[in-house]
DNA sequence: TGTACATCAGTGAACGCGCGTTCACTGATGTAC
DNA sequence: TGTACATCAGTGAACGCGCGTTCACTGATGTAC
């Protein structure tokens, strides 16, 4: 067996890296694979030696987040396990709902960027957004104390605004209207977690 | 003059129409032409007599909403002018942040079906959602009482949740999350709103 | 240790299809007489 | 009132380009001897 397995495995991070960049900033439709496969150092034809097609392709760098950048952020953030706490909370949401983050085009959380990507694309993407989606949530629950009706609730609208008034901000590039609305979204969340 | 002028605005109308369904549904680069001019009852090349191009059908479809099916909204949601109060917004929030529009892919607002499209398309597609998005806040602030900083703070908060929380929820079909979301969003604007 | 070999990751040309856009035309309609 | 005409909305074939995918190949690398 030629090429350690270790090699193959580096490609595909490399390519999957690439994608999810990509993906951030101009969605699932309008980055081919040759940009792809470009961006990684690569060529076009070997694409297919580590992906069954290209929706393949969207739900592996759509998950991709959730080890990579979002592990970083969890850390940065201080979440604890050991130590939950609202604080905790705090200081993610001030993060997410941060005007770098706004402006991140290619670090950014693809729950961000790719919604209504997402919502079109095959079910094993969906899951993969669902996923992170329910470790946000999860985020949010462990560090308000655990599962309650309430606090379940709590992080629901959390997410909701943290991913929503994001999406929105996002859609409006260079308006002052985007940082108004991420201003007044992370105003909101705060006090939905003081209440 | 054959043709009088009326005829070619009702076309036209029977475009932008067409496109508007067929864009929540499958989002804007997955629509074709000859879809549109189909689902109109036209064919392809009559396209180009009522628009320059693709991407300026974008923007009328986005804009055609606020005429349409949202001036059917506020009228449904009792919104009036004279008499603003607060229970006029729960109405509309009510309205939007339902499993009804959750579900309805054909009429639902397009702030919620198009967000990533139109942060990747072109200056008068973004707007055209601008218009939409400062529509709707000014409905929230006027039925608040008017201009002050508190009232344009919630307004847009209030905003946020509830296209967020749609936005969120949609990209989760058949999901319990999903209207557990849609759920959460809405009591949580609920309470943004009374407090 | 050195060499021949087998494997398979990576290459790049080619295929086929679909879509945005163009263009020569057709034929329905309002107007002039 | 009726008819010939001019206009231009609508038609549908054609063009050209780009992209996902395939495929015959090449050449780097680990292994067997």
């Amino acid at each position: 067996m030629p090429y350690s397995l270790a090699h193959k495995e580096e490609t595909n991070k490399k390519i999957v890296e690439s994608a999810r960049i990509l993906f951030n900033r101009h969605g699932f439709v309008n980055v081919t694979i040759d940009m792809v496969m470009e961006n990684a150092g690569l060529t076009r034809g070997g694409f297919y030696n580590h992906f069954k097609n290209k929706e393949a392709l969207y739900s592996a760098a759509v998950s991709s987040f959730l080890m990579g950048r979002g592990a970083e952020w969890r850390e940065e953030a201080g979440v604890n396990v050991e130590k939950p706490s609202i604080e905790t909370i705090r200081h993610m949401m001030k993060s997410y709902l941060s005007s770098e983050h706004l402006g991140d085009l290619d670090g950014q959380c693809p729950m961000i960027a790719l919604p209504s990507d997402v919502a079109r694309a095959g079910p094993e993407v969906q899951t993969s957004y669902q996923d992170l989606l329910e470790a946000m949530i999860w985020l949010f629950e462990h560090n308000l104390g655990g599962k309650s009706a309430p606090s379940r609730k709590k992080s629901l609208s959390l997410a909701a605004l943290c991913i929503g008034g994001m999406v929105v901000a996002r859609t409006l590039p260079n308006s002052d209207l985007a940082e108004e609305i991420r201003e007044a979204a992370f105003n909101a969340a705060d006090e939905i977690l003081a209440s």
